[in-house]
DNA sequence: AGAGGTTACGGGCAGCGTAAGGATC
DNA sequence: GATCCTTACGCTGCCCGTAACCTCT
């Protein structure tokens, strides 16, 4: 009698153009989803699909019913949000996490949320922005939070809270107290996140834009490993000020008033659009409330 | 993980207030109504209905999965109608028809709808309006096509196009030609409907309004048998022109110009209001058009 | 005690997964 | 011949109906 598994079936099947992937993000089989279809087909009277060989493509009436689908899915989404009780919402979510936000809001993040909902689990895989792009693409992730938009039709990106680059330095390199010119940078050696980030480019750039010769720049994509370096006085640390905290609590480094300053790390939390989801937007909108106050709140002392 | 089904059964016991009456309305069993609404109540994490002795009355989640559960249940049928093939449109509905209207345009109706929906089929009661009143309250009729409206909170009523009555004589009572006055029609009996009807209601109180004697009035609840009645000259029948059709056209018949008027007859389409019943708010809808064109057309020559 | 809802239990069937079978490029 | 979808088939699990039980008035 039309019920929402199949509209759902159908969404997935006519956005992605395909019976195979529809199956695969709903953790199904093929013949499962080709049920579903020829059921609808028959229960509405005429095709929905045009399979020609490669490509699946709606036909007027599938069009026609995608556009109710769509409008049907959301309304349940919005339905349970507003209905369930929060320690109901369950289900696996798939999370790419960057370093950052791990040394960051994410504690915060998973205890809000396994407070609120703890019937949900999360599979949390550390990456780097373009693996985790890529993840969601492929639908391996279900939420991400990473480095700059996603940009995609049929992604959303969520805006989260910036991080300001800071410089840290371990006491014993013996720089002057004041403001640290570019080339008084230079003389040592910088620690920061991996080549393939935007933040290792932009800080190159940084020094080439002030005629400075670049330094070394050691590269590690363990946050604990780069802090590790600064402290024990191999270079400088050029990370968000926050990560750094405990050690610049306890005196092992000192932020320095660099000349130079680079762009702030600008993070999104991007997710598929998807109708039938309410667990992911949810988890969407959570993570920019923690991030939020976390920027707000968890300011250096 | 919420099924039409569930809203619809959730829908019907919060709108009949009771668990068991709501499983007869879904042709189900009182435990199956239970299970489902436990499994909602599960499913959302709270109670929705307070089962308080004789009283089954909405908690205040309840009221609100009320508003979302009869928007989607609408929203599904609008889908259905948009989308499915009207060929594929099935279902018994249970029919409650007035002999007036079963002597004009439910025969075309019928047709009209066999055609368009192969599928559906009809349980036809022919009955009179309080009758079938009574059929609609009790959810015995899913539809009725009865005199006047319902008027009931959680009904529908449709107004169908008027039958004007008529006189009709048979040539062999010599009546003269041109306008014939009250009193001269009160010389003969008349036939018409039952008196339970307005309409026999509405034919005394014209008399009496015009000061006139009230003529013998003959009544019959077969209409067949009032117009053999005024073949036979046993009397002049008050009925709609249109029932007279045939006898007119051959001569047995003739309709008197008298001075005296009767409001015209005043049917509805009427039937439960039920955000999950696309067919019988479809048939309604083929119903009002069928009726309007016959009155349209089907004009006396 | 009776109306109305819940709990217990058995059976039927829808829908899934596995595996084999087309069709189209 | 490779890629996709369909068909075939056995099986599981959900949901329904029957029946017994509970709980209010």
């Amino acid at each position: 009698m039309v019920e929402f598994r199949s509209l759902e079936v159908f969404y997935w099947v006519a956005s992605l153009r395909s019976f195979g992937r529809a199956a695969e993000r709903l953790y199904t089989t093929q013949p499962a989803v080709s049920q579903r279809i020829a059921a609808l087909e028959e229960e509405f009277g005429g095709r929905l699909l045009e399979r020609s060989g490669r490509s699946t493509v709606l036909t007027p009436k599938g069009r026609l019913l995608l556009e109710h689908a769509e409008r049907l899915l959301r309304l349940r989404t919005e339905m349970i949000q507003a209905v369930a009780a929060p320690a109901t919402v369950s289900g696996l979510v798939r999370l790419g996490v960057a370093e950052t936000v791990v040394q960051t809001w994410l504690p915060a993040f998973i205890e809000r949320v396994s407070r609120a909902h703890p019937a949900v689990t999360f599979d949390i895989e550390v990456d780097v922005t373009p693996r985790m792009r890529t993840g969601l693409l492929r639908q391996e992730l279900d939420l991400a939070f990473l480095m700059g938009p996603v940009g995609e039709p049929g992604f959303v990106d969520h805006a989260l809270p910036v991080f300001p680059h800071a410089f840290g330095a371990s006491p014993a390199l013996g720089l002057p107290e004041g403001r640290i010119t570019a080339e008084a940078l230079a003389r040592h050696a910088l620690v920061t996140y991996p080549r393939s980030t935007v933040i290792y480019q932009q800080l190159q750039q940084a020094f080439r834009d002030q005629g400075v010769i670049v330094p070394r720049i050691h590269v590690s994509s363990s946050i604990a490993t780069i802090i590790r370096m600064a402290v024990d006085g191999i270079g400088i640390s050029v990370l968000p000020a926050d990560v750094m905290r405990p050690e610049l609590a306890r005196g092992e480094l000192r932020l320095i008033d660099a000349e130079m300053t680079l762009p702030p790390i600008r993070f999104t939390a991007s997710h598929r659009m998807a109708p039938d989801d309410a667990l992911v937007s949810m988890l969407a909108q959570i993570a920019i409330e923690v991030a939020r106050s976390h920027a707000g709140t968890d300011k250096l002392g």
